[in-house]
Formats: C-alpha cells, structure tokens, sequence
DNA sequence: TAACCAGATGATAGTAATTATCATCTAGGT
DNA sequence: ACCTAGATGATAATTACTATCATCTGGTTA
C-alpha cells in the first residue's frame, strides 16, 4: 500500500510531546507563554479536524470564557510564523481560476501568490488506480509546490513585490 | 527531468480550441450562450494567471463595460460545474489550521470537507532533491486528493450533509 | 518583591471577497 | 414575432478576517 491514511490513535503522544515542549519554543521564538496560547495550541493538537478558528474559538472558550476570537485568529497566525502550526489552505484568501482543464499540478510563490503549470508524469502514475483511500472514493489530487519565483526569490526580504501585503 | 513547467506556448491553440467547442459545451450542460459567458471563458483561456475574478472582471470589462461583477463571480463558478474551467484554490473559503508540523498530505472531501492526514513515502522521495524548478526555488509541498468521505459518498445526493451548502 | 514595559489581549470598527435578492432582460425554442 | 426559463445588473447582505487602540500582563530587572 502506498498511499495510507494516518492513524489517528498517533495523536496523542505526538500532542503530549508537542505540548511539553511549547513553552520552551515560544520562548525560543520571542514569544510570551501565555493562557490563551497554551489553550490554543492545545485545542489544536487534540483536534484531527483541520479546524477553522472559530472552532478552535469555541472549544477554547470552555476554558476561557473571555478570549477574543480576534485574540485565536492572531495566534494561530502567530504558531503559523513560529513553525508550531501549519496552514492547510495555503492560499485560501480569495478564489483563483484556472481554464486548463487537462490534468496538472502547480508552483506557487509564497510571497507574490504566482501559480504556474507544472506536469509530474511520475505522480500521475503513482496515482492512477488509486480509487479508494481507506473511507474515502478518490476523485483526483492536485499537488502544490511552496516555492519562491525569481522576483521574489533572487532580493533581499524587504524590497519584494509581496501579494500577502495586500490585506 | 521529472517535474516540469508546462510551457506558455502550448496556451495559444489550447485556448483556440477550447473556445470553438465551448457553445457546444455549454448547450450540453444545459446553459444559454451568453455574450458574458463567451467573454469571461475566453478571458479566462487567455490567462496563464490562474486569474481571480476581479482580474477576469477587468479584463471583460474592456469590452462589455456593463458587465457585473457578480456575473463574473457567478460565470466562473458555472463554468467549474460544467467543467469548462477549475478552482485552484479548492480549499479558499476559510482558513484551516493544522498541529501536525510532520510533512504529510491530505485527503479532502469535496462534499462536506472533512480533512484527513495521508502519508505517501514515494512522492515525498520522488520531490525530495528537486530544489529547483525552472526561474522558481522550491521550498516545499503537499499534495490535496479530492475525494468523497463515506459519510458523503455512500448517500444518494440530497440528503447529504454538505458543508458547501452553509454559505 | 516591586516596578517596569514590550508585547499580548479584548472589544470593536473596518475591509474585502463572495453570495443573496430581485427587478429587468434575453437566448433560444415555438 | 412571441414566450418563458434562465441570465444579468444593481445593490444589499454576509462572512471571514484584519486593524485599531485602550488596557493588561509575562517576564525581566533593580
Ligand atoms: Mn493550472
Ligand atoms: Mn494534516
Ligand atoms: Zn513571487
Ligand atoms: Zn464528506
């Protein structure tokens, strides 16, 4: 088997582990070890779901009654920079279209928000004939590359064009 | 070479030929024929961009000046149910945030959205190493497969519990 | 331990993308 | 030419998120 589901039983040590070692990392990232993000990165690990903030919100609010849900969006930005939490939707802030419709994957710039066509033959071959993925029916994939283009990529941080600023 | 950006050149005829089967198209999905529709599909096919509505809005609206705005929105979102275009940015509605910092995949349902993990040791191999990637500096990536969870995909379609239905 | 302050938080206003509503219009069939 | 289901344009509403700013607090220092 090639492509596998993972186990959700691994959690748990994995968030116990993360958790002993939070405070240490904030600490090694500038960061100030306080309730909210204690809590917040908590809900995090415990959750399999991927969550939106205010999930992360509602379940935090049990504990803390009073935080702000602006307070949950800023960190969970925060972990993001830190390297303590991931982004799913990498480029979830507006819709973008595509009118290739023949199957491809894409490159993206993090930082100016470029898409380009890529074709990986290797991959669609790895999965062709994979039509079910423990629950799931698959319908089809799409990988994205992270990367930097050369506008981007080639200056010193500063001076870049960056979409990211744009909000 | 195994990864590759798909050159610029093959979008010329690509889009030439799109756009001569695309009344066809549309009458086959059951849609009118819109000077609007003609407009933005053939906007779109002009792109290499993966363009978002406004841009596709600016563009049309050189030459129908009194097109809407939500006409675009709503064209766009036609044309991907028809199959005549492709949201890249499948997951852009809101933001979602992960704990898991170990490199892995995801499996998404494109009815309710439920996220889970997927490990794929051979991709992660096959991408390891490539750096480079044309003008682009490859920082990472992850791959999205679109599929239906059990909960979605063994119901007829109805009385599903969709999540896309909540906006 | 107390005093200090950079940075964190909560409350709330503002923004931007998208969707809903609805009166009017038109593509395409008769 | 006429009819009508569906498309459009104008605009209001919604939603996710970000900005602002007064207040508070973790953690360092004296
Ligand atoms: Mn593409
Ligand atoms: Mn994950
Ligand atoms: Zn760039
Ligand atoms: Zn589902």
């Amino acid at each position: 088997m090639e492509l596998q589901l993972v186990n959700e039983r691994r959690r748990g040590p994995y968030a116990a582990k993360r958790l002993t070692e939070f405070a240490a990392r904030c600490r090694r990232g500038g960061l100030a070890v306080t309730p909210q993000r204690l809590a917040i990165i908590e809900a995090l690990l415990g959750s399999g779901e991927h969550p939106r903030a205010d999930a992360i919100f509602a379940a935090v609010r049990m504990q803390h009654p009073h935080i702000s849900l602006a307070t949950v969006h800023r960190t969970l930005d925060t972990l993001c920079d830190i390297g303590e939490a991931r982004k799913v939707t990498t480029l979830h802030d507006s819709a973008r279209y595509d009118g290739n419709i023949t199957p491809h994957h894409h490159v993206v710039c993090v930082k100016c928000r470029r898409i380009r066509d890529i074709e990986i033959p290797r991959l669609d071959r790895l999965l062709a004939g994979q039509s079910e993925l423990g629950e799931f029916t698959v319908l089809g994939s799409s990988l994205e590359i992270h990367a930097l283009c050369e506008d981007c990529g080639a200056k010193r941080a500063g001076a870049n064009r960056t979409m990211k600023a744009r909000r």
